[in-house]
DNA sequence: TTGACATGATTTGATATCATATTAAATGAT
DNA sequence: ATCATTTAATATGATATCAAATCATGTCAA
């Protein structure tokens, strides 16, 4: 039961992340858009081992990834002012441009999708998943 | 809203698939059990690109895995007797055990989500999440 | 002050995954 | 019968991901 619901979660992750992926636009993959979209939306000048913490990725697996947006020339990584080990991921213009031009292409799917799960229904399931996911990540500390 | 929704689904995914494999004996991944899990549940004796439908990976990825799991002695692929492109995917003994020693090892894991996830809140859950899996691999299709 | 430990970022090695290409075998149309 | 198309499996190249190792810098205690 348990299983077939962990089983569920994972098969619609894998589903709609690919799905995603086609549609984003300069080759973009899925977890160069969540960084981008993440600077957007709240904010940047993060350190790499906050926004992995935040992403919950490994440090290794962000730093590739800020590699790849950095060679795009997405983001750019500064060197922290007071603390030599850090650097500071920074937005470009053109980065937020294709975090803009990404939600832009996602319309389609959004809507169509939509049609699938209506409002209320993930209204419905939302705070459900969110406590379960801080359980997740305390547990995994803990 | 909808853009929570699957990030939070990601995210879950992500936690949980990970705990999971950092407690699978034999050196197994998560994929790897996967496939010896449905040829223990739903019998073995299935294509290549059958279990590739059902398991929704693309039939290179699937290959991969059953690479492994042949190199491991937990699977053999014989020749299909009828169709001379085809093979059969069959669990061996070893695989079988394999099967039972990784959920055995999950025992632990599965009961502390239990306690955040109650059996009533995946009851209510779970037909939600079937039928969205059910409509997102119709659209993926079509 | 210096040596031990902690922390930030990166690298390496393994696996998963997709998209695309390739090879072999079956099927179908002419 | 032969050629074109379809289908099965595999191979290739790119990215993501983790775990573990490495390297540089910071911190703290003796």
């Amino acid at each position: 039961m348990l299983f077939r619901f962990f089983t569920e979660i994972g098969i619609i992750h894998q589903l709609t992340s690919t799905a995603f992926q086609r549609i984003l636009p300069h080759g973009l993959t899925g977890a160069q858009f969540t960084v981008l979209n993440h600077c957007v939306r709240m904010g940047d000048d993060k350190t790499p081992a906050q926004l992995a913490d935040i992403l919950q990725v490994t440090r290794g697996t962000l730093s590739s990834t800020l590699a790849r947006l950095e060679s795009k020339r997405f983001i750019r990584l500064v060197p922290d002012a007071v603390d030599g080990r850090s650097k500071r991921v920074l937005l470009t213009t053109a980065g937020r441009k294709a975090q803009e031009a990404s939600i832009e292409a996602a319309w389609p799917l959004l809507g169509r999708v939509k049609t699938a799960l209506p409002r209320r229904e993930v209204e419905r399931q939302l705070p459900a998943l969110e406590a379960l996911r801080g359980w997740l990540d305390k547990d995994r500390e803990g």
